[in-house]
DNA sequence: GCCAACGTTGGC
DNA sequence: GCCAACGTTGGC
């Protein structure tokens, strides 16, 4: 099973609204190497869900349901489904992962504008042990 | 194919 | 509101 992060602006699309409709597709996104990734996205993996501008937080755990398909707005890009898995008891910020050491290879710092990527297991353990600690 | 101009993302 | 990073567009 494979690991990603999403980001989307929650006053765009938050977790409580992906929440209120149980299953739905991540719309929007524009980028080649974010479609890529999500290309690549299998059902069963989990996602970070991230908000963005507002908040600046990992704010839980999406599933993706349904494997990547045409974006009927512009076929040169994809969707996938995906639900809510599990909300954080408390979000993971951006300033909690800037001061970890071990955290200083991962995409959100690395490459602040790519709002899909790939998050490996030992940034995904890291990153639910920060939710721990809080 | 290069690159300047421009637009967008997203942190601060 | 500003600006750094970086992707896209279009002239040549």
């Amino acid at each position: 099973m494979a690991y990603w992060l999403m980001k989307s602006e929650p006053n765009v699309y938050s977790w409580d609204h992906l929440k209120s409709d149980g299953v739905a597709p991540w719309t929007d996104v524009r980028n080649y190497q974010a479609r890529n990734h999500m290309k690549a996205m299998k059902k069963g993996d989990l996602v970070f869900f991230y908000h963005s501008n507002i908040g600046r937080e990992i704010v839980g755990v999406m599933e993706v349901v349904r494997e990547h398909y045409p974006d009927p707005a512009d076929p040169r890009f994809v969707l996938v489904d995906v639900k809510c898995h599990r909300l954080f008891k408390t979000p993971v910020t951006l300033a909690m992962i800037k001061a970890d050491p071990r955290l200083q290879g991962i995409g959100l710092i690395r490459q602040s504008r790519l709002s899909v990527m790939p998050i490996t297991d030992d940034e995904w353990r890291i990153i639910l042990d920060l939710e721990q600690i809080k």
